[in-house]
DNA sequence: AGATCATATCGCAATATTGCGATTTAACGA
DNA sequence: TCGTTAAATCGCAATATTGCGATATGATCT
């Protein structure tokens, strides 16, 4: 599931539109929410796991919490699953 | 841990010898058992679930079973872990 | 301040995974 | 055939993961 919604984060603009746009500060929890159907709870852990990853970042904008995918990490772990 | 062993498939002849050579058909389960340091039934289990996994095929002689990585599958994980 | 909206955290039940000892199956040699 | 060795399978306890509802925190607006 959390795999998915690192593939979601591919197309920041495919979520229904925001205050600031996706593609510059990333997307917000409620439209991920949304899409994975989960509950608020469960999408704000998921989200946190990935962070702790550090796969995503998190951008902070007022009261809304903006996820994006960290390229440099995913390559990473991408480059070392390659060597295995 | 059955990520290290896929790993340690990579050099089958770093393995003690054996009546058939490793490079040729695997790598003998006791050898893989002794050197992960876990138990004979966790060992054979390890091994059936990365058989099942399709990421190693095995060869049996007699009473002896052999591992061997299956290249293609592993690359295939490989790729698919690439356009995450 | 008080109400409201967005998100984070806590605690928990359900489920999955890990690794083991005991037992079974199978192949070999005397 | 009997004893031995190699490996697979069964059943289980310990641990980890998943996803939720309830609650807490924090920002915004009136």
């Amino acid at each position: 599931m959390r795999l998915a919604i690192l593939g979601w984060l591919k197309e920041p603009d495919s979520f229904p539109p925001q205050d600031r746009p996706a593609h510059e500060v990333g997307v917000c929890l409620k439209h991920i929410q949304a899409r994975a159907e989960v509950s608020q709870s469960t999408a704000s852990q998921f989200m946190a796991t990935l962070q702790r990853a550090g796969l995503v970042t998190c951008t902070r904008v007022g009261q809304f919490s903006h996820y994006q995918r960290n390229e440099e990490a995913i390559a990473a772990v991408a480059r070392s699953v390659a060597i295995c």
